[in-house]
RNA sequence: CAAGUAAAUCGCCUUAUCGCUGCGCUUUUGCGUAGAGGAAAGUCCGAACACCAUAGUGCAACAUAGUGGUUAAUGGCCACCAGCCGAGAGGCUAGGAAAAGUGCAACAGAAAGUAUGUACAGGUAAUGCUGUAGUGAAACCAGGUAAACUCUAUGUGGUGCAAUGUCAUGUAAACCAGCGUUUGAAGGCGGCACGCUUAAGGCUGGAGGGUAGACAGCUAAAGUGUAUUAGUAAUAAUGCACUCAGAUAAAUGAUAAGGGUGUUUUGUUGUUGUGGAUGAGAUUCUGAAACAAGUUCAGAACAUACAGAAUUCGGCUUAUAGGUUUACUUUAACA
């Protein structure tokens, strides 16, 4: 598993994200919340991985786009250093919740301590 | 110089590392190349395109409203006229009709129209019956108001790319054909009526594709740049050159370093004006241990906006740190 995040590893489909609201587990960081949930893919990928910023809090498209790149690149970085180590597939999405925009070293950290908090989780499972 | 008016225009840059999306080449790993805006926004007008009858009729509803031009089209834009505002450069205009009708009208006034008081004068059998005075912009065959209803003229069919078409998967609904029934509902996506059209539910047979899955539509176009010509202008014609985002839980980024730009401030530099000194004057000196405002260089702090394509164009409206350019105006005050 490499620094890439390319489409293969990027959640799509909306029936997959339907299914993974009504039937995954969470667990969150503020302001950082993960849902996730095991899954099989054909292609040999650690996870497929989407982010999400609720317009509610964020009224423009660029503050949502800010927010999700950093996402998205926090991710990108740090995702070998927990998932390489995991058997499982899962598809997991990441949410946003606080309401201001963050700098790249917030999200990094918080990022980090999520899948931290993820792993724990997983591995007791 | 300052204050202002009207336009136009730019709206951060560079390098390194790690990435994202499309395309091309390689072939499984990379390489090359392209990759947000002036408003991409609001979705307010106008079109292209698609489907629903090649889009019908009447009413309703809505929009527009000086004249001429421009355009694919417009309610946009340009020019001119008129009115109003401003000292001016300029700005604004919802600029058709009050002899079709209905309504409305501050203050003053008896009364603003199914009214007629007071004073004086005239007249009658009698009476605001007649005149004058008085209020008011207006006092009765009148006038104002149509960003009041209304009338007139002109225009508008509806829905929007989640349109629409194709393909894959084969469990329903819907679909097609036949049979067949009725007090004849319902559909054709905005309100009503007419008209047109398809025709429910049931039975038999056929065929098939919902779930935003994929592909097309989907980026070569009323395109961009530039020059010339015509026109006061909007704009048009012609020549030359160029190809310039196509994502779909939605690419166009992240980090680090450096540099721009602006504001404030510290030091530095030393200019101009005022003041002071000198002198008959011209002038010269002073510029800090007189005052004010610029300039040069260096440092520090802060700021660096509004905002993200989603079928495509033409406009309008709104948001926007800061910078640049052009044309023009200046009543009063100061020099």
């Amino acid at each position: 598993m490499s620094l890439t995040y390319s489409k293969k590893e990027k959640l799509k489909s909306k029936k997959r994200i339907d299914q993974l609201f009504a039937e995954g587990q969470s667990v969150s960081v503020f302001p950082l919340r993960m849902v996730y949930l095991p899954t099989t893919f054909e292609e040999p990928i650690g996870a497929k991985t989407g982010v999400s910023v609720s317009k509610r809090n964020f009224k423009t498209a660029v503050d949502r786009n800010r927010i999700k790149r950093l996402l998205r690149e926090s991710y990108r970085l740090n995702k070998t250093r927990y998932f390489n180590n995991l058997t499982t597939q899962y598809t997991i999405m990441i949410l946003y919740i606080g309401k201001d925009v963050p700098t790249y070293n917030q999200v990094e950290n918080k990022m980090n301590l999520l899948f931290q908090k993820f792993s724990n989780k997983v591995s007791k499972a």
